[in-house]
DNA sequence: GCACACACGTGACCC
DNA sequence: TGGGTCACGTGTGTG
């Protein structure tokens, strides 16, 4: 059986190649393959040759489908998680068992700190309630336009002469920790300059900004003020 | 060779058992293995036929190794993603691949609506805002614990006789889109009956309640009431 | 018997 | 050169 073995291991290069064709040529010369060893060694034990040759055969092609069927999906999910080029199967799988614990992790705690984490990529969610003023959304447009973030969502309401804006906003790519902590804090930063544009605090006592997990919420600062 | 590989299948199932061992067994019965065939079949192109023997087996062994990894993160995917017990490789992978798009899709539409669907299983986000009231936790453990909803986090402030509240809570299992909206809408009828308790409308104009996408928004009803 | 899925050892290839 | 991964055919078990 080792023999047979190693024969058609050979021969199935070109069966992958000629597809059916090589089932012919198969069972043509099915008696050469078993031709080195004399005696009828194991084979004996099922039916004709050719039968067995050809039971064989499927038996290897529908575990090449097998296989490929496996492997595209492992294509597929090199695709969709990020880095996962050139990486090993196993080391790949690794990395999407991480992945999905995160997703899964960011999904069961939302809006706790208006910060998504996506494997590198990171969601900031801000939000700023203030006086209204005939340039703020222009100055704030500037302002995020000056940010290495992308703006994904953006709401505004308007209220009784105060106006509420929501942003979502995502890093352009990876970034490390500390790229996060930088960003986040000079986002917050500018949000507050927007603000403090509006008018003097003294003025405006009722502004709020909230970014990152230190909010200063809008229930907060309107309901100390009432 | 044929010969030698299947005499090292036969070993291999002990050398997973006894490990190291096995080798020397095998390195001292290595003529024994390929005894049968009487010349150097294959085997006349490397090395001494022990030398060989002993690289065939580190070979498998390293391969046996490799497909453990794989298979044991499979296992740990298969546990991660619900449902996939008893499924073959190639479809557990598959609903891993639905599963990661899945949660990514929800990761970049956060806060959205309130909302967040994980593979049919369901998180309300539920906000309430409103004057205290000696027994109004009670009630709302009660109101909580009838809803067909299981309570993942919760949030309480208070603040100058008023409470916020803040629930994420997720369906037990799988519903569908019909389950979904009559379990939402129950939720919000529940919840508003924890409202009226507090006091008559008209007495406690600056309650809110947020439920789905719906949202009357602690700053609207507060705005409004400055 | 047939179809399917899995684990195994092995040749080829790459550093 | 070894130590690693990969694809392949095959043996084997299950329905």
């Amino acid at each position: 059986m080792g023999e047979t073995s190693f024969g058609f291991s050979s021969f199935n290069g070109f069966s992958q190649s000629f597809g059916f064709n090589a089932l012919v040529l198969d069972g043509g010369k099915g008696e050469l393959v078993r031709a080195p060893v004399g005696p009828p060694v194991v084979a004996g034990k099922k039916g004709t040759p050719a039968a067995v040759a050809a039971a064989l055969k499927s038996h290897s092609e529908a575990e090449r489908r097998r296989r490929e069927r496996i492997n595209s999906h492992l294509t597929t999910l090199r695709s969709l998680v990020p880095c996962s080029d050139k990486m090993d199967k196993a080391s790949l799988l690794a990395k999407v068992i991480t992945h999905v614990k995160d997703l899964k992790r960011h999904a069961t705690e939302p809006d706790e700190d208006g910060m998504h984490v996506n494997n590198g990529i990171f969601l900031i969610r801000a939000s700023l309630c203030c006086e209204d003023r005939p340039d703020l959304l222009e100055d704030l447009k500037q302002t995020l336009a000056n940010l290495p973030l992308k703006t994904l969502r953006a709401e505004i309401s308007t209220l009784g002469g105060r106006v509420r804006n929501m942003f979502v906003m995502a890093t352009e790519g990876k970034v490390t920790e500390i790229e996060r902590h930088l960003i986040v804090s000079s986002a917050h930063q500018a949000l507050k300059s927007v603000l403090d544009r509006v008018a003097s605090p003294e003025f405006s006592p009722r502004s709020s900004l909230s970014c990152k997990r230190r909010r200063i919420s809008s229930f907060d600062s309107l309901s100390s003020s009432s």
